[in-house]
RNA sequence: GGAGAGGUGGCAGAGUGGUUGAAUGCGGCGGUCUUGAAAACCGUUGUCCGUGUAAUGCGGACCGGGGGUUCGAAUCCCUCCCUCUCCGCCA
């Protein structure tokens, strides 16, 4: 959400920045709604103010005996009028906040003006000593190579499920296991972070409070029955730990890391791009987020997204980090890296993370805020997170970087001590 | 799933229609005392909105959410949500 007074303030600014995000200009809306309702909350106070001075009187009358019936015609007249007008006021700030609430989070002044992913900006690339692009053997992708193995059974896992639920066999599953417990360790040891293990079915509030609702309501998964949604990532259960909060200065900033299972209905995207891993409704994911100060906010995005790389470069996989246009970024999102690993066989640099600022966008829906110490004062903190990473797509690009000509996985040495084994096959 | 209890300020916990934003205790902050600390004592102690910026200014709202009754609601009524206890079932 953003800060109606900051549109007050700068209505041209706010224009610009949301053309900027490909989205709706609603500025002069959103301008007249909120006039409007200044106005009557003028009105409203000043006659509750005339109520509360002569309802303070009436106690001392009755106790002289004098006659109030006269006080009590007028005072319903009032009455009549303050629920009237608070009646137009709420239709005005339903109507302003559900505009609000659609209105997306406006680019960082650091983020290229750009209209789609092709506007994209790399920042840097790494590659792993002795890698080529070019192997000198025939590749097969992961699928290919699951199969073959053992080790990935996408076929039964959309006969449990559907598909794009897989199933882990034997080394695979062990495999993914050992990833996420070497991540979260990798992030506790050298990262400090603090670990959390999160619900995975939150409520609606949880799902506003970030950001999700209502903007993509459709690609979730809802459970009817008792009101509760399967987590899209770890963003949503680890941002919302400080909802209605209000946190102390000391303590920012505040840095977690969860594991969690992520479930998304990915509506409407099906073909060539979901084969495999590539899409999928469930997958692993390790997530980094983080509660800061507003002046330490970016400083935190750079260092949240070497973490993510950190990870990458101990398992020896070429990536490739991008800064995204305006027009690129999400819903919610001030700046945003994505981290994209190689993938040998489709060719194709993959999204493996995403490293996000959302400043004070997630931090006003979910009213997260911090006391400053100097002068006492609450402010909304900013938020951040950052996938570290999902499993998915890092095993496609583990499986196909590290094969052999025979089709056999050598595991990064990083692996060894969590898979008990040092290939595959 | 059945039965019951309850949701009040950072926490604990009073308050059943009228100067109640709300007693009291704890905690926090400031001070006195002390070489320092503790104890004791004194003072202070929420958030949001509007307005204004000479101000520790003025006004309003907030006692789980929403609605109602009333001149007036933390207090009465309706409704929804949540938490806890006991029983049942169960990983």
């Amino acid at each position: 959400m953003l800060d109606i007074k900051f549109i007050r303030e700068n209505p041209e600014l706010v224009r610009q920045g949301l053309i900027n995000k490909n989205s709706a200009d609603v500025v002069d809306e959103i301008l007249q709604l909120d006039e409007k309702r200044r106005t009557l909350i003028s009105k409203s106070d000043e006659l509750k103010a005339l109520r509360n001075k002569v309802s303070s009187q009436i106690p001392i009358l009755k106790k002289k005996g004098e006659d109030t019936s006269s006080i009590f015609a007028e005072m319903k007249k009032v009455g009549d009028e303050i629920a009237e007008l608070d009646k137009q006021l709420k239709e005005v700030e339903d109507k302003l906040e559900e505009i609000l609430r659609w209105t997306p989070n406006l680019a960082h002044s650091s983020v290229p003006v750009g209209k789609s992913a092709e506007d994209n900006v790399e920042v840097r690339r790494w590659i792993p000593e002795g890698f080529s692009f070019e192997f000198d053997f025939e590749v097969k992708d992961h699928i290919e190579l699951g199969k073959k193995l053992d080790i990935l059974d996408f076929e039964r896992g959309t006969k449990i499920s559907g598909s794009g639920f897989p199933l882990y066999k034997g080394k695979g599953a062990t495999l993914e296991r050992a990833l996420i417990n070497f991540m979260l360790d990798y992030h506790l040891q050298h990262h400090g972070y603090k670990e959390v293990f999160p619900p995975i079915l939150v409520n609606r509030e949880s799902m506003k409070g970030t950001g999700q609702i209502p903007k993509l309501e459709e690609d979730m998964y809802f459970i009817e029955k008792d009101g509760l949604y399967p987590i899209p990532t770890a963003e949503v259960p680890i941002t919302n730990i400080h909802r209605d909060e209000i946190l102390q200065e000391k303590d920012l900033t505040i840095k977690y890391v969860g594991y969690t299972p992520c479930f998304r209905r990915e509506a409407g995207s099906y073909g060539k791009e979901s084969k495999g891993f590539l899409r999928v409704h469930q997958f692993n994911k390790v997530e980094m987020v983080k509660f800061t100060k507003p002046e330490d906010s970016y400083d935190e995005l750079e260092s949240l997204v070497k973490d993510a790389e950190d990870i990458l470069q101990a398992l020896k996989i070429p990536y490739r980090v991008i800064l995204l246009c305006t027009g690129d970024l999400s819903f919610s999102a001030a700046k945003c890296y994505d981290i994209e690993t190689w993938s040998p066989a489709e060719k194709k640099w993959l999204e493996a993370s995403s490293c996000s600022n959302f400043e004070a966008f997630q931090a006003r829906r979910a009213n997260i805020r911090f006391r400053r110490e100097e002068t006492k004062k609450v402010e909304y903190v900013h938020t951040l997170n950052g996938s570290g990473l999902a499993t998915s797509r890092l095993m496609v690009s583990l499986l196909e970087n590290y094969q052999t000509p025979e089709g056999k996985i050598i595991i990064p040495k990083a692996l060894h001590k969590y898979t008990g084994f040092e290939i595959i096959g």
